[in-house]
DNA sequence: TCCTTTATTTTTGAATTCAAAATGGTCAAT
DNA sequence: ATTGACCATTTTGAATTCAAAAATAAAGGA
């Protein structure tokens, strides 16, 4: 179906950063490089609307959505929530198969530490956190997850870490890891909230939200490029 | 705008229970219904298949979502973690105005009881949850909750509660107040978790309603002519 | 020269139209 | 009588069209 095509499309476009935050949409020059109508287009960017990627501006069409400070903050905090949740549940189903996949994950993401390929830590990284939260076997919980990490993900597009809060993650995580196996819930869930607090730290104390115009200005010239 | 008023319109009309859940919903019909095209209502249908209300077939058109046992016990997991989450933060935010508020409010469902009047018991009950959740001044939390209690809300249009479970929701909620206003973080998401796992019990146990779906009901009919 | 006002163009919101897929029904064949 | 193929009708998916609102450009006056 063209629709849903299209709503990933514009999606990944969003998180890929191809569409910056703030940027405005003109329909008919995205339709022009899907190769589309505005039809589907536009039942796309109602959807991404309500998902909190896009803005809706009455009769002035919509734009990225910007995430504010509060908004990051925000964000953070629910995606602690839920991921403690998804530890907890995660601790009461989890498979050894699953431990295992979790397992070989950090020892890839530690040897990435090693080698000092922030890159690729980052990716072992999320993949831990999302097997967590598919080990917690809740579709609901997954979807609103994906969600929340999704708007997270798309602002800030590098953090800086420092080395010893690089360290202080991959401690972090091996205690995940140990919770897990334990399958030690409450401790699990205080881990994680402990964690991801100090992510938020680093993203917050890092500065994302430039509220300046001229990355507005940059958005249009890339996207009629 | 003509989209959002759709969105709501239709929204309201699945959760009062005025489309049943798996319901086919034949555009056109909807359409003369609310006096529109199909443009905005087959968007706001989209929307409210992203919200999860909706079920989208390809080619098939679309149908009130209907809810497996299993998609509701995931929905209290999520709904529980939530508030779990909503009353920590609402214990650092609370203000006691809005303390106060929830005393009323609670003194009002205590008089309910009393009255035996289980609707108004009801709506004490959900302004109480959900003071709790804005006081946590998390907007995307308070977003996500919506969404969620929306779905729960619509599966269950009765609960039947027994006199002792009654009372012992009574004597939760009391806990609640009290740990609210001591602003004990900690004990507030304890006790809203297992007043909420009391609840799905409560639900998941009564089995709740399946309101008929036309295309089965025809089946059957079919079947025995 | 600068600001205000008006006309033109562009862009958005929603209805209509068109094509493709599915549904329902009829009729022949077994 | 039941199954299966074929055609008509309905319904969906997406493009196009039309109207209204906003943005832009232009002209006139202080």
């Amino acid at each position: 179906m063209l629709h849903e095509e299209v709503v990933g499309r514009v999606r990944a476009m969003l998180l890929e950063g191809e569409i910056p935050p703030g940027a405005r949409i003109p329909e008919r020059d995205l339709c022009e490089k899907l190769q589309i109508s505005r039809t589907p287009l536009r039942e796309a960017l109602k959807v991404l609307a309500a998902e909190g990627l896009v803005q809706l501006l009455p009769n002035r069409g919509s734009r990225a959505a910007k995430l504010t400070d509060k908004d990051m903050r925000d964000l953070f905090e629910v995606c602690q929530g839920l991921e403690a949740l998804a530890g907890e549940l995660a601790c009461e189903r989890i498979t050894d198969a699953e431990i295992a996949a979790v397992a070989a994950a950090h020892a890839a993401m530690a040897q990435h530490y090693q080698d000092n390929d922030l890159l690729q830590y980052y990716r072992c990284n999320r993949a831990i956190h999302e097997a967590i939260v598919t080990a917690a076997g809740n579709p609901v919980l997954s979807g609103l997850y994906e969600s929340v990490t999704a708007r997270i993900r798309r602002a800030r597009y590098v953090t800086p870490m420092t080395p010893p809060r690089w360290e202080l993650a991959l401690q972090e995580h091996e205690a995940i890891l140990n919770a897990l196996r334990r399958r030690d819930a409450l401790g699990l869930a205080h881990i994680l909230r402990t964690h991801l607090r100090h992510k938020r730290e680093e993203v917050l104390q890092a500065g994302f939200a430039e509220t300046e115009n001229p990355g507005v200005a940059r958005a249009q010239l890339r996207l009629q490029a």
